[in-house]
DNA sequence: ACAGTACCAGACAGGTCTGTCTACCGTCAT
DNA sequence: ATGACGGTAGACAGACCTGTCTGGTACTGT
């Protein structure tokens, strides 16, 4: 992540850079209201460089969003290999969580956002899918490797614990909203577990 | 409800027709995707009666937001009045969540989906406050209520339930999210009343 | 040396958006 | 009957946005 106080981006090609203005002006202010013009002076870049290296600004938003999908599931991934257990595994997944809320500049699921201003049927909504689907079976098959009874049961109810844990720090700007999720998340395995 | 096909609005004053058309399209649309003159078109006035009535479409934005959230209040209100304990009127909520989320036309939460498109500091995230510290509120009293031994922390965990299942219902069309939502959090509540 | 590649700077066209303004219409109370 | 009021219809200004296009610069492989 590159420090957010710089007015230009200097280092890399010219895709990487406008990936980088993207991602942190379409995060933090929103695909809407960005225009193309912030993010090429951001990026240090000439308007043509965009357009050759993307096309329009909707392959530049989806583009911004797969990058940001496949650092999430690398970020999880890494994540996952610290633990070496089924259940320290999903409850692992938290602790990122707590991290990831307190981080500067956090201001909720890049995935929610853009879905919320991308209308019906926009290539948005198929990145999105994506990472949804990854996530539902990260919980599934930790569920199924830690050999609960109905493991897509408790996939889905973890699933819901972290997305409500997203959308109370974004929103309440609660800092404990990790941690909350993760004790119940706890007390939802330990009782699929028991079952 | 009024009937989503209708193209024109033609009952009541200008300023319940601008709010009738502002939330049908404002909430299936998006706020910043929807200008001004497909508002009046839909609600069948004249731009003059908008900034009239409202001055600024961020005014008719915040209206929008107001109305919605006094229409979602209230119903809450009277989902809680069918039940006669706290534990079935919490269990209740969930039970309404179902009843919404299958309604046509449903895109999530009106708040979050606005707070997504607002920039930091805009008079959204106010409307958007109020809302969430009443929905909070809500569970603490009833937590309360069931005289369980940290209500705060149950009302924590069924706001992630709430939001989460908000969530799924809207990004992985998940029709079956309130339901999860409501047996995980019946066994929240049965967990802290056995605490 | 030279062609090709990748890039920067910025003007420009065409569209859309908000918000203002003029002009007109119908109703109703005094 | 007349003036205030609330409304319709739509032209218009000014800003902003995407996307194209021209022209110039720097490096690189042959």
């Amino acid at each position: 992540m590159p420090a957010p106080g710089r007015k230009t981006l200097d280092q890399g090609s010219a895709r990487e850079r406008l990936l980088a203005a993207a991602n942190e002006l379409f995060y933090s202010e929103g695909v809407h209201t960005v225009g193309i013009d912030r993010v090429i002076k951001r990026a240090g870049v000439a308007k043509a460089s965009l357009y050759n290296t993307f096309g329009s600004k909707d392959e530049l938003v989806r583009s911004y969003l797969s990058a940001r999908r496949d650092a999430q599931q690398a970020r999880i991934t890494r994540t996952l290999a610290e633990y070496d257990n089924p259940r320290d595994r999903m409850l692992g997944v938290f602790d990122m969580l707590d991290e990831v809320f307190a981080e500067p500049g956090f201001r909720g699921c890049a995935f929610m956002n853009a879905s919320a201003e991308a209308k019906p049927g926009d290539v948005v909504e198929t990145v999105c899918e994506s990472i949804r689907a990854w996530i539902r079976g990260l919980f599934t098959d930790l569920a199924r490797e830690a050999r609960v009874g109905q493991p897509e049961v408790l996939a889905q109810q973890l699933v819901l614990l972290y997305d409500g844990a997203t959308v109370s720090a974004r929103l309440d700007h609660n800092q404990s909203a990790a941690r909350s999720a993760r004790s119940a998340a706890a007390a939802m395995i330990d009782l699929a577990l028991a079952a």
